[in-house]
DNA sequence: GTACTTGTTGAACG
DNA sequence: TCGTTCAACAAGTA
């Protein structure tokens, strides 16, 4: 499930190959995938590629934005030559090839390319999306305009999450990170390393942690994040990155998806339950 | 066969 | 209006 740092990884594995490109045409296999008129996209070059939380934004020509998010198993994955995935390997990367051959029945939008490679936009469980909009709608849309700042942001201090928790004083310190509206592109994965970095329990009520722990807390979310971009992502699930190839993150979590194992601390790491999500950490030694 | 998982939205509630 | 809780979405895995 790519959270910020396997979003921005699909963002710049995709970036250094498809800037530039024209769309020649587009297969729709499943209509709620690709949001919007999709004829209106063919003949545009792809201008830029950024990235808001989770979200990736193809800026086109002609003043169109496609607005992408790709939920809990949505991938995007480049084919230098459509039907032939030794294209998909750049820059000589052994291929990790785990996603096999596209189009598969997962593939739900297929940008073809004017110079014959290929965009593939598969989800398994088809909650993630692309949307058409007009560049300009973008400054006002909903989704975009209710994201707080990102960890990596410089306004991302103690002194910002406690003018939040100030508002929402019953809010366990998990619950607020998770909240894009607090800081955007945090997922559980990250949620739960970055507790887990800082020392700080995932069940403490924010209102309690000083701003010493807050401060703790975000310098950790950043060093799990960084390490996460080191490996290549998390493959936890089902991310691969433009490529289609799997990161190595998973291998190096600590408390996420470890419960019954012993921390390093020796403290056996517990599973619960905090705002509905499955959360992981250890007793012991997060406090 | 059944429970569970996951990010986000939207509805219902106080 | 605001914060909080929870169902809904899909489909593979345990």
């Amino acid at each position: 499930m790519p959270e910020l740092p396997e979003v921005e990884i699909i963002r710049k594995g995709l970036a250094s190959q498809i800037i530039g490109k024209e769309i020649a045409g587009i297969d729709v296999n499943l209509k709620k995938s690709l949001q919007g008129p999709s004829e209106s996209l063919i003949g545009r070059k792809i201008i830029s590629i950024d990235r808001r939380a989770k979200m990736l934004i193809f800026n086109l020509s002609d003043g169109i934005s496609l607005l992408v998010h790709l939920k809990l198993t949505g991938q995007l994955v480049f084919d230098k030559k459509a039907g032939d995935k030794d294209g998909r390997v750049a820059g000589g990367h052994p291929s990790a090839d785990w996603v096999g051959d596209l189009p598969s029945k997962f593939t739900h939008v297929v940008f073809n390319f004017s110079d014959g490679s290929v965009l593939y936009f598969n989800d398994l469980r088809q909650f993630g999306y692309i949307k058409i909009y007009q560049t300009e709608e973008l400054k006002s849309l909903k989704v975009l305009n209710d994201l707080g700042y990102e960890p990596f942001d410089k306004e991302a201090t103690p002194e910002y999450l406690m003018k939040i928790i100030s508002r929402r004083p019953k809010a366990k310190i998990k619950q607020l990170i998770l909240d894009q509206s607090v800081l955007a592109g945090v997922g559980n994965i990250y949620a739960d390393e970055g507790l887990f970095c800082a020392g700080i329990s995932p069940l403490r009520t924010a209102k309690e942690l000083s701003r010493t722990e807050l401060e703790q807390l975000i310098s950790c979310i950043r060093k799990v994040m960084d390490k996460s971009f080191e490996f290549g992502g998390s493959s936890e699930n089902t991310f691969v990155n433009a490529f289609g190839e799997k990161g190595e993150m998973q291998n190096h979590f600590n408390i996420y998806r470890k419960a019954g194992k012993i921390c390093p601390c020796g403290g056996k790491v517990k599973r619960t339950v905090v705002g509905g999500r499955g959360t992981y950490y250890c007793p012991s030694c997060q406090k």
